[in-house]
DNA sequence: TCGCCCTATATAAGG
DNA sequence: TATAGGGCGA
């Protein structure tokens, strides 16, 4: 631990108020000063010192050999490799950073190397992440490395903060105000929901949450409008999604709102009409840091590319790290293609690799490596260790079924407490969220602290979603959405034929939801009563924006919520939850009081808000192997390695073999993630949707080096996984080298038909083989009596594409696929 | 307009 | 198995 905030504190106002060298040397001093003063109280962690200016390496320019020599202290205890990324700033880098590394430690260091020698002052810097926590913890590392300078960072931030940064400043340009809403998924979609009715199209047979993700996936491309294709959209709504897209985004400028898309988009638009504009940021950014490449999507390679184009011949200072195997929100937009083609992106860009690995034992390490090594598309690194030790072996266990896998984990963790270890260096990582709630039960019985990461967001949940509306309807009166979504809220008798109305009438004369309702209230359309209704709330609307102007927001909206009954709705609601939400309002209200202006909180709670996480208590956490990126632990567990849940069928469906690899570098990530143990686990038999399914172990079990696991069998397995010997090839990959159970007729059904496509004769994708759920009919009919290799006899109950539900005569019901089970 | 009942659906989730 | 959202009747 460095010096407490409080410490360092008195001096951030030098820091922001500095303007020149001269000062700015002074204030380093003063930096110095408090280590000194604090020398006495506080331990001081060396590799976290404080920059010191007359330390500065002599390698790096006139200015900073003025400052003397020897290494500073920042670069204390980096290796060879991190030092020569942090120190090498001119020019394009890519770092490729594997996983336990040290990559944020390089990034952070490098930006603390650029101030101490004064290459750049810190809002010459623009340094972007994917998360707010991201960000958060760079503000927080790089301020104890040089003691204060967050506020003298505001171009540090999340892909689109900075871009709502930038739209918000040259809003006009691209037909907003620089007060427009941002909105998230739930109003996109309700967005085109109403322009799908507005079209009369069949919202059942084409939804809208399909079409805005498709919107999204555009936008994630780098594409408006104007710039899809026909088969880009599809048959959608029978060729109508580009003419819906179209609208979508007239109706976002007349509601003055952006989505998150737009933040990204509508700054490449801006860039590219004005080129001025965008010279002044190329100009005014003299380095540019990138974390996580490897997740950057099309329109944030293209807003960067933009923002690095070389000036004056000089190539600009743009360094990007990140690690091509980490690569694992391809389904979100993601490009690996960016990260692996940086090299050619960038002319004379540098690579450095960090391949000593800091966190894990060589067992785990070894496993990890041999398992990645089955991906054809990367760059290839080796990882070593540097933690010096051969560990416990990988452990793969094998269980009868889900419940068994949570009780056998739960033991094991009892096991480790009582050795001494504590809940908190424990993890659970899950491919499925609904995998955790038989941990979550097994915990409660077990009386086991648990933490679950992930689930819905804060500003996600209804209550502080309406909460949200009040206050953006009285702060933007042409938010329709957010009146929309609070008209009725609570019941006022204001159904949907008035709001029919309401609409009709905005569309007709282009105007506001609101400003229709105020029209409408001068006329007889409406039914006297909803039209006394409607004016009331309209008053109330009127009463809260004028006072809005005197009132401290955090009051107002206390007053808002109390006066439009909002917060009597859910007192009165005698549901178990809606003393949780209350709370949740009350929170929100506080929360609010941190900010200055209504719009700042706004933006605040859009682009930024996150849910507690309450680290404070001891507890194993429960997460999905997505949200687990970027952390570590002692013990790791890895439950349900089975074909269909990982690799998740879906992934396997609808992305082939580029999707298998994004799921082995899922499986990549989840394994490097333990210090000391990692344990996976699988089930013979799952409960998927209430209906049991036999589980084959997972491809991704055979594809891990014999010598650095142990194979465990809980004995009361049936079979078990009999592991070790046949992990030569993949069973998934190669022509079959098994005679048992794959000579089913489902199976060789599977393999002719492959066949008779004519398709290629290389890698069998698992969908062909084992659970295509569409196109394929099964040979069994409803009533034939088979046979099962686990199950027995049994009788078929139904058939859905290549899954068959099954009365066996001793296990009961249960869906199988077709593959494993012959006539009897 | 409200509220109940029925049915369709269920990977991962950042901003 | 759990839930959310739409349809329909009062």
């Amino acid at each position: 631990m460095s010096h407490p905030d409080a410490d360092a504190k008195p001096f951030r106002r030098s820091w922001q108020s500095e303007k020149n060298n001269t000062r700015r040397l002074r204030i380093y001093n003063w930096a110095n000063a408090t280590y000194i003063a604090n020398e006495n109280k506080i331990r001081f962690d060396a590799r976290k010192s404080i920059i010191q200016p007359q330390s500065a390496p002599p390698s790096t320019g006139p200015i900073t050999s003025q400052l003397g020599t020897g290494t500073p202290s920042y670069l204390d205890g980096l290796n060879a490799e991190q030092a020569l990324a942090v120190t090498s700033i001119d020019g394009p880098l890519l770092v490729l950073a594997g996983a336990g590394t040290g990559k944020t430690r390089v990034l952070i260091t490098r930006i603390a190397h650029i101030l101490a020698t004064r290459r750049a002052r810190g809002q010459e810097i623009l340094a972007v992440t994917f998360t707010n926590k991201a960000a958060r913890e760079m503000k927080n590392r790089v301020g104890e490395l040089v003691g204060h300078a967050v506020e003298g960072m505001p171009w540090l931030g999340t892909f689109h903060a900075i871009g709502a940064r930038m739209l918000r400043y040259h809003a006009e340009l691209v037909g907003l105000k620089s007060d427009f809403t941002i909105l998230d998924t739930d109003d996109q979609v309700r967005l085109i929901k109403q322009l799908l009715v507005a079209d009369n199209i069949d919202e059942k047979r084409w939804p809208a949450r399909q079409l805005a993700q498709m919107i999204d996936g555009w936008k994630n491309r780098g594409l408006g409008p104007d710039r899809i294709k026909a088969a880009d959209a599809g048959d959608f709504a029978n060729g109508r999604a580009q003419k819906i897209y179209t609208d979508y985004q007239a109706r976002l400028k007349m509601l003055n709102a952006a989505d998150f898309g737009d933040l990204l988009l509508e700054n490449i638009r801006l860039f590219r009409e004005n080129p001025a504009i965008l010279e002044t940021y190329q100009q005014r950014f003299k380095f540019i840091l990138v974390d996580e490449y490897q997740d950057t999507n099309v329109a944030q390679y293209l807003w960067l590319r933009l923002l690095a184009q070389p000036r004056n011949d000089t190539p600009a200072n743009v360094c990007v790290v990140g690690d091509d195997d980490q690569s694992i929100y391809g389904w979100r937009g993601a490009e690996v293609d960016n990260i692996l083609r940086f090299e050619a992106d960038f002319a004379g860009a540098k690579t450095i690799r960090l391949e000593r690995n800091y966190r894990s034992t060589s067992n785990i390490l070894r496993a990890a490596s041999h398992l990645i090594a089955h991906n054809e598309a990367r760059l290839g690194k080796t990882l070593q260790t540097d933690v010096g030790e051969e560990g416990e072996p990988v452990s793969v266990t094998s269980v009868w079924d889900s419940e068994e896998e949570a009780r056998q984990i739960g033991e094991q963790i009892e096991q480790l407490q009582r050795k001494g270890d504590a809940l908190n260096s424990m993890a659970i990582l899950v491919r499925a969220s609904f995998q955790m709630r038989e941990f979550e039960e097994r915990f409660i019985t077990l009386g086991l602290n648990y933490r679950v990461i992930g689930g819905p967001r804060f500003y996600e949940r209804r209550e502080i979603r309406d909460a949200l509306a009040y206050l953006r309807a009285t702060h933007q009166g042409a938010d329709d959405l957010a009146f929309e979504r609070i008209v009725n809220v609570p019941k006022r008798g204001l159904g949907d034929a008035t709001i029919k109305i309401l609409h009709d009438h905005a569309r007709a004369s282009a105007i506001p939801l609101m400003l229709s309702a105020r029209q409408l209230c001068e006329t007889e359309e409406l039914k006297p009563r909803q039209r006394s209704t409607l004016h009331a709330l309209l008053a109330q609307f009127d009463d809260w924006a004028i006072r809005a102007e005197a009132l401290p927001h955090h009051e107002l909206a206390e007053a808002i919520l109390d006066e439009s009954g909002y917060t009597r709705m859910w007192q009165d609601d005698k549901s178990a939850n809606a003393q949780g939400r209350l709370e949740n309002l009350k929170e929100l209200v506080r929360s609010m009081s941190e900010f200055e202006t209504l719009g700042g909180f706004l933006e605040h709670i859009s682009l930024v808000m996150e849910r507690d996480s309450g680290e404070a208590e001891d507890a194993i956490s429960i997460m999905t192997l997505h949200g687990a990126k970027g952390l570590e632990f002692d013990s790791v567990f890895l439950p349900g390695w089975e074909e269909g849940l990982f690799p998740h069928q879906r992934a396997l469906d609808e992305s082939g073999r580029a999707g298998l690899e994004e799921e082995r570098r899922l499986c990549y990530v989840g394994i490097t993630r333990a210090r000391y143990r990692c344990k996976i686990s699988l089930a013979q038999n799952r409960r998927i949707h209430g209906l049991w399914q036999t589980a084959v172990p997972s491809r991704f079990l055979d594809e891990l080096p014999p010598d650095a696991v142990a194979v465990t069998d809980t004995g009361s397995s049936y079979g078990g996984y009999n592991y070790g010997g046949r992990q030569t090839a993949s069973r998934f990959d190669k022509t079959d080298p098994f005679q048992s159970v794959y000579q089913s007729p489902g199976w060789r059904r599977a393999r002719r038909q492959n066949a008779d496509r004519g398709s290629d004769p290389g890698p069998l994708i698992e969908g062909e083989l084992v659970a295509r759920s569409v196109n394929s009919g099964s040979a069994y009919g409803v009533g034939q009596r088979i046979l099962h290799l686990k199950f027995g006899y049994g009788t078929v109950a139904g058939v859905e594409g290549n899954k068959l539900t099954i009365d066996f005569e001793s296990a009961g019901r249960k869906k199988v696929i077709d593959s494993f089970v012959k006539s009897g």
